[in-house]
DNA sequence: GATGAATGAGTGTTCATTCAT
DNA sequence: CATGAATGAACACTCATTCAT
């Protein structure tokens, strides 16, 4: 019971460390954010900060997962609220760009932070590659809904697509994130159309 | 023909540090490079590099247009050297990936620089911004070559499946971007055809 | 109890900084002085000294403050003692000097340091401005006990007059400040003496 | 002939030189003043500054044997036109303020070049040496135009009265500087009269 | 007579990390 | 559970000086 509260109380401190530090590598770019910063940021000791995560390594590793499992809990349960392959697709697009769209502050860490070593739970690393759509433009073509391309291909493509709203919102924060991927939906339907 | 000579030399080195300095970066990352790594990869003391570009700041500029100038040097061109819309269109696609296949060192670079608070010259900016391919697509359409799409979406998701090589070549030395290339092509020629 | 131990050992390692620093400042001269030598000469490393003053120009704050508070211990007693103009004018010589004699380490510092954008508090500003003599000399005319004359380059000629003992020390250490402050205040006496 | 005109040269380079470093001493502060910053500022390279003085200590050499030279055309003349001690009392503190006043460019680099260990030519020390006042007012005691009253304390004194023009100017630029000197002839009269 | 290139020593500052409490 | 003190390594940058030309 004890130890049951001890660990509460710690989850919710490395949450709030997380959220935290998201927070201020939005506002100051990953290259300027500093322990100590986000230990201001919080109103904790840069040691405490430390206390919690053991290394910066592992503070970055708790960000990067906590931002996955955000864009999880959007993504995952729309793709498969979807039976065909064409509806897991536009789902896949429009879940994605959802999450980057309601997570401003993710942003600026995304596109920064996978460039490091970065090394992924395996657990992650195993939803990561289970939301390849790699799979969903294969099980369209085995079925006949999608014509004949080179999924691998089309799949890196589409991941492509998605992900240049990231830089596109973080330069011109007005752009309309939502209508894009719609139009994207529109784009890719027809690329992947049977002819 | 003296001050000819000196300003030769003087290129020569910032060339040769530029050279060094994307080498560093390909190998350590941005965030891991300084100006005495550079310094040591060429053989200079890191005042020297100072000497010679004033600041990191500037230093880095350098090393971005050079990066810039290497592009320009195959995408123009090759994009220049077609007439028809989607003949520029293939253009695009194949010699920016051929850049990038060819320029391997520069990937780690592009790819975590164009986060930083970087300013291009005014020159580099404006031919950044003349390579759009929005105009290409935009031409495409008001003769008839292609059908309707959205054009500036479309634009951000054929930018965005283009520099998806470069993070893939990065993960998977082996990858094969030049077919990935001739796929993209096909991949675009529907998604903008006529119907 | 706490708490104020924590503040009580960092006031004393600030003390410790400071009185190493002016050591420092008193041997080197402020251009040769850096922090670096300041650490090694209390045995701390650099990191150290700026965790506790967060960064030069504050230390030399601190330092200006400490050797202002060591004048004001010696000066604002003496002069409040005295009831008369012309006993405080005495003590005003007298304590000056009796501070430059036995504060030694402080002089080097005390003649350099003043060209620098040094910034004192506002409340180290307010006491220096309470010492201008320029108030004892205007008092001592309004009762009487002054003669005429411009009380203004009065007080200039008496402060440089007083400063002057500190080149003198400096250059001769052997030189005997009291009896110059003894002298010094024979000639203001009279120079100040109603007719 | 030809050396002679090689030595002219030198010569008016050299004097180029040094007045551009009083200029940029007098804007910048002898803490942030550099070769480098000298040479731009007279358009040399720096390495030029170099070869014209060997080394920056023989620069400093230089530039305070010139602010003297500056010094002594007034001061020496003024005082040896006056036959009276008490005529070249005046002198002395007229003309060095003239000075102060007319040349103050010179004066942030008087403040904070002397503490450093700077070394006079024998001459040049010769000449600072004679222009101690203590040698006037030792001759007005002994031939009776003065009181009694000792000599080296009212001389140093003196000096510490002039020189405090120069910190006044230097905060308060629209000082009236030939006022303060004429309160100070008057004051000094008052204090070396004889009784 | 003058220069540009290059250097090594030094500067203040930031940072992640350790540790006793 | 959390902290403040302290550290050493690294950083960008400045500087006076040397030297071949």
């Amino acid at each position: 019971m004890r130890s049951g509260d001890v660990t509460f109380i710690q989850a919710a401190r490395r949450a709030q460390i997380i959220g935290g530090a998201i927070e201020v590598v939005a506002e100051l770019g990953w290259a300027k954010t500093s322990i100590r910063k986000i230990a201001d940021h919080v109103g904790l000791a840069m040691s405490a900060v430390l206390y919690h995560f053991g290394s910066k390594d592992k503070l970055v590793e708790a960000i990067v997962e906590a931002m996955y499992a955000a864009a999880f809990d959007v993504v995952i349960p729309a793709i498969e609220r979807e039976t065909t392959a064409s509806g897991k697709l536009a789902a896949y697009i429009r879940s994605n760009i959802a999450y980057f769209d309601t997570h401003r502050t993710h942003l600026a860490a995304l596109t920064q932070i996978s460039s490091e070593d970065l090394r992924l739970s395996d657990e992650t690393a195993e939803r990561v590659a289970a939301l390849d759509p790699v799979a969903i433009l294969a099980a369209g073509q085995a079925d006949g809904e999608f014509g004949d391309f080179p999924p691998g291909s089309m799949a890196i493509a589409l991941r492509g697509a998605v992900n240049a709203v990231v830089e596109k919102i973080l330069r011109q924060p007005e752009f309309d994130a939502r209508s894009y991927g719609e139009d994207l939906v529109r784009i890719f339907d027809k690329a992947v159309a049977a002819t």
